[in-house]
DNA sequence: CATTTGCCTGAAACCGGTTTCAAGAATGTC
DNA sequence: GACATTCTTGAAACCGGTTTCAGGCAAATG
């Protein structure tokens, strides 16, 4: 404890140069195989550790990596997704040697302030950022920092930005299509505008029953803002157009809107089909179970961390890469599917 | 771009030495005022912003806390506990110039794991631990590392470890009392034994049922996991012993149990009713909202931080401090309370 | 056998700050 | 006015690594 540990002392133990034990620590050529072999007994005798400050001072690279979540506290708080990326971007950043850094903020000011902080600290060598409101006001300036960032869910200007988004289009499509092909015709929608993905979920939802010569009722849309209380509220809203089914652009607010549907006395599937996105637990959780697109969190939290980890790495800014996810329709009860079998 | 900022350029446009301009940059003393504002201009002009990995490989000092989560992938998943805990922390350690990094871990083993990485990288200056299954296991890793660190939550063998808690034995305590000062005498409760929390929790709802006089019956103790599922199946054992009411140690596990109720044709509160701890969002949102008890999970959050910032600031290792937070019972329909009023 | 080539290796510079030390200037004391 | 203090300041050492460079030696080439 009282003599620390550093690279100059082990060298001296190995009776090498600290050239030498640099490189065997980074597996570089051009060393003897025996002065290898003594140099990493050594260190594993001692258990010594590179100090990382001092590595990353002179080799300019930190292995570390933000998480930049910036959106409303209630989207936060409320939708699992958020829990459910984090976690996937954490094993992901483990898995790649990279210690993952994070920083959630609840308005955009607020946001913003916390990037020119990260930013500054220059002490990350690249940053994820999922953001709502579409996130075009950090773009600018991460670029201009000239740091690796990728960016979860598409931004609303996809310019030049690497991103990885699930393929909401065909997920509202495919939510849709299920339930006109079960023969409802009035055909709900709550959405959000606070991204993209709620933006091309609906999307695919008026293509899918466009394609089927369904007319589209602007009355039968309503928006959230993906809290439980906002599904409740547009669901109550919708009910005065008493739709026979309803897309909800999250599980989260298609809880609310069932609420608001049991309030009215409203039997889901019988009277009412619902069909969700995302399959989080409470998706399962719901009661009747949510029929749901299913979109790959995890492997989208994977995704993005290799792209970045890959960003860095190479110094070749190849042009930006757009990484869409599959999404798949998971049947369960609410939709009534199981009425006509 | 092409030539970077440097102290030693600032130091040259202000044609003094590096020393004065660390001086003024970390704000000492001996600094005559227009040398000061002399340099201060320059580096308003220029936005210099000091690096800093150089920084602290010179000042032995990080700023970089890490927060180690390591419970089951379904209490971080379902409970919103987690997120609001570590949104509270993430703000926490903003607020004191920190920089946070996170770890989430599913399994013990895989804990060690992660935090021999941690450790062995050297580059936080403290931790923060949340763990399941009393995190015992940790303690000696860390205090061997010498590492600063807080535990949220009382950890198994509270020994001489610092750590901030909610007040659960008070917990349990007002939810038991307020179910039986409102008549009910068979009263259940759904406990957990995957943390200390559950078993204080438990210990305060004993110790209001015996000051009143009420026989503590072991058949209508059940035991869940912090996940809904376990709520409703701990409820659904919980039946056959007919109680007239419930103390759910979360209220994730009080969602499962509302569940069970609802199938078994029970209305809360009319024929049962159910208390709960936490206070989070599926607590209003429950159908009827859930009387529960609150824990100030914020405040948690921000004085862990403020804990862990003394320990590293403050070279003295004072005796271990546990910080207790104070609970409050939240009152809403589920226990029946408005129907007596 | 002389010369070129390529493989090891250590010395020293470097990353960009902080901190110690000593010296010169300014101020205060008697 | 001489001497002791206190302020300011810059030079240099230092934090603990990585990387460049050049030299030594062995193997390969002619």
């Amino acid at each position: 404890m009282s003599n620390k540990l550093t690279i100059q002392r082990v060298a001296e133990m190995a009776d090498v140069s600290k050239s030498t034990v640099s490189r065997v620590l980074n597996a570089y050529p051009h060393v003897r195989p025996e002065v290898r072999e003594k140099v990493q007994k050594i260190i594993r005798e001692t258990g010594y550790q590179p100090n990382n400050i001092a590595r990353l001072l002179a080799s300019d690279r930190s292995s570390i990596i933000g998480l930049v979540i910036s959106a409303s506290a209630q989207m936060v708080f409320q939708d699992p997704y958020f829990p459910a990326l984090t976690e996937a971007i954490s094993s992901g950043a483990a898995d790649n040697n990279l210690i993952l850094s994070l920083f959630v903020s609840y308005t955009e000011k607020q946001g913003r302030h916390t990037l020119n902080g990260i930013l500054a600290a220059g002490l990350f060598d690249g940053l994820i950022i999922t953001a709502d409101h579409k996130g075009d006001a950090f773009i600018a300036q991460l670029q201009e920092a000239d740091i690796p960032f990728v960016f979860i869910g598409r931004p609303g200007e996809a310019a030049e930005v690497n991103y990885v988004d699930a393929d909401n289009v065909k997920g509202g499509y495919l939510a849709a299509a299920h339930l006109a092909d079960l023969g409802y015709r009035r055909i709900a929608a709550i959405a959000s505008d606070q991204n993209t993905a709620g933006d091309d979920r609906i999307a695919g939802y008026r293509s899918a029953l466009r394609e089927r010569g369904i007319a589209i009722d602007a009355d039968l849309l309503a928006y959230g803002d993906y809290t439980l209380e906002s599904g409740y509220a547009a669901m109550k809203a919708l009910l005065q157009r008493a739709p026979e089914a309803v897309f909800v652009s999250s599980d989260t607010m298609a809880l609310g809107a069932l609420r608001a549907l049991r309030e009215a006395g409203l039997n889901v599937p019988q009277d009412i089909a619902v069909v969700s996105h995302d399959d989080l637990p409470p998706a399962v959780q719901a009661d009747p179970p949510l029929t749901t697109v299913r979109q790959p969190i995890a492997r989208t939290g994977k995704l993005a961390v290799e792209k970045l980890a890959q960003l860095i790495t190479s110094d070749k800014s190849e042009s930006a890469q757009h990484i869409i996810n599959p999404v798949k329709l998971i049947v369960r009860a609410s939709c009534g599917a199981a009425q006509f079998s």
